[in-house]
DNA sequence: CAAAGCGGCGAAAACGTTTGAAAAGGTGAC
DNA sequence: GTCACCTTTTCAAACGTTTTCGCCGCTTTG
């Protein structure tokens, strides 16, 4: 590989010469910059990331931490395309990103470490439950610039999706469309769940509805097996549920496959609302009733916001911004009058 | 941080000792080494990867390249899928994943340039659609280890799925169903495409049915809106096919978008059948039949070549490793008889 | 005319490792 | 007591950068 050196002796220069030439430094005349640069690209020469970043102790890389029980990974759809709007944003400003975990090679290490150990930049974490994890925390509480997502941890900026928004959005639309016994399975125990929990609650309550206790069961994210079994212990109940909202929308593939074998369809039998606005969710018949988050827009933010805070641009307590999503009206909820 | 010059004057050896302590060389006794690594874990050290990077040349970092016309990135859920099996290996061994690109900041540069500017030590390559692209081409002929799923190229390692075979599982099935009359939607123009194709014509010669030029279009993979309209024409021939074979999965639900616009029902008035095994086609009603691929493992077989390829441990001509699916019997096929 | 200022450039140290060669220390053989 | 031979340790160079500081020569200023 073609160095700085080589140049240097090319040009007839020192190499410090050429470094500075090549960065765009003021101090070398325009026209020993225009030549040095020119035979840079002639020779083909690229710069080594790993001596630079030795030297200036910025890799332009930035981590990446997902973190869920059923380590589904990418296959994550929620996930995979926040990360995608993260990787975009990222990759414009020049920054590559890097998936930390904690099992690099035979000896395992922590985030932390990991995430010194290859020296990122800054990294975004995103968990869809442990955000209380150890290794989490101590990430979180690190001199590693993060920025977290649907989560807020105090010194680091954040990205949330409205969540009290959508289920407000989600329960007053069921609401109006005339449903009275109206579930709730919600996801694991969270702050996403609690604040989505309390929405509901208030929603119902403001929208007149009686909120049954019995309707209001605890499911997992994600897990379309879980969502199954509840669904159908819903409506095995002697008063069942006009309507069910679902956890997230693929967990909501459960609980049509539990309606489905028990004979029932949707919406003429039974209402379903799901959370998310995955892209299949477009494609089920019927079209799925859902609060679609911007996830594009969530990952964009997240990169910009992460990266605000490894320039230094963020002066005070970092911001939590709020992306907000809308509700994708689809067919699964039946209209049923007054 | 602490440094390896840290341990050194802590234990009062040299950084030589050290390193090669740390590094369980044969030239430093048992008793020494065993006070270092202690010592050395003590301080929390944690090696610098950029520093041993630029000594060794070796970054333990592989790269990934996904290269599509949509780019869709990492919603396009199939990859996505091999991906996460690629990193699951990729980890396992010690190595970390980068996503390369060519669009590094302001300037541009070849995915052949990023991948040395990164120093990766090897980059897996997946197309959907440019496999000729002239920036994978470089890369692939460059010096840089790269292994290609669903595409062979001279000198690098290969793995494929085995598209001849699920090809002829799924057109099998279809004409045991009694199809006589059978489209197939095919995908953009590839090597993947022309063995798919190849397989279809063939199996259904093998099988005793004709093979009508007016159900075979070209439609794009991974692209529902395409599949929709050639759905809708292929129905509106004087006489319509039976079944449907469609790109893969996801375009399908292109395809049964245009059935229900329609007023048709699958598999009542129309079979479909997918590809690919996508989880959503698991959750689709009726559940889509479909060729269900083993992404996790095409993933981590890309992966153990790439790494075997790093280490040098392939003596000849790389080999290409087919990895085989199955067909998943859904119920969007119907049983027409004789 | 001397002093100060400035634009352009180079010398050299430093970042944290790895590694081959050399040195030091010990042991046994002659 | 010398020599050879291990084993263990250190020296020092190297990897490719960035950056501080100083030098040189020229122009400006008082």
């Amino acid at each position: 590989m073609v160095s700085i050196k080589d140049i240097a002796s090319e040009c007839g220069v020192s190499i410090a010469t050429v470094s500075k030439a090549l960065n765009d430094h003021s101090d070398v005349s325009g026209s020993t910059k225009a030549m040095i640069r020119e035979t840079a690209k002639k020779m083909g020469y690229l710069p080594n990331s790993q001596a630079r970043a030795l030297k200036t102790n910025r890799t332009y890389n930035l981590g990446v931490l997902f973190v869920e029980r059923a380590s589904s990974g990418l296959t994550h759809s929620h996930f995979a395309a926040v990360l995608n709007g993260f990787k975009n944003e990222a990759e414009a400003n020049g920054y590559d990103i890097t998936f930390i975990n904690r099992s690099t090679g035979g000896n395992t290490m922590s985030y932390y470490e990991h995430c010194m150990f290859r020296g990122v930049d800054g990294v975004v974490v995103a968990c869809v439950d442990d955000f209380e994890d150890d290794g989490v925390t101590e990430l979180l509480h690190s001199k590693v610039p993060s920025v977290t997502i649907d989560y807020v941890s105090k010194g680091n900026p954040a990205v949330i999706s409205d969540n009290a928004h959508g289920m407000r959005m989600i329960a007053e639309y069921v609401c109006k469309m005339g449903h009275k016994k109206i579930a709730y399975i919600y996801g694991d125990t969270s702050k996403v769940t609690s604040i989505r929990l309390e929405s509901f609650r208030k929603t119902l309550e403001n929208m007149g509805v009686e909120v049954n206790e019995d309707y209001i069961v605890q499911g997992k994210y994600h897990d379309p097996e879980s969502t199954e079994r509840l669904t159908k212990e819903l409506v095995g109940l002697k008063d069942p549920p006009t309507c069910i909202i679902m956890p997230d929308d693929f967990s909501a593939l459960g609980g049509l496959t539990a309606l489905e074998k028990l004979g029932m369809s949707v919406p003429e039998d039974i209402s379903i609302a799901g959370y998310d606005g995955i892209t299949l969710a477009r494609f089920l018949h019927p079209r799925l009733t859902t609060y679609q988050q911007d996830t594009e827009r969530i990952g964009a933010e997240a990169a910009r916001q992460l990266i605000a805070m490894i320039r230094k641009e963020i002066p005070g307590e970092p911001p939590t911004v709020t992306v907000n999503g809308c509700l994708i009206k689809g067919s699964s909820v039946k209209y049923i009058g007054e």
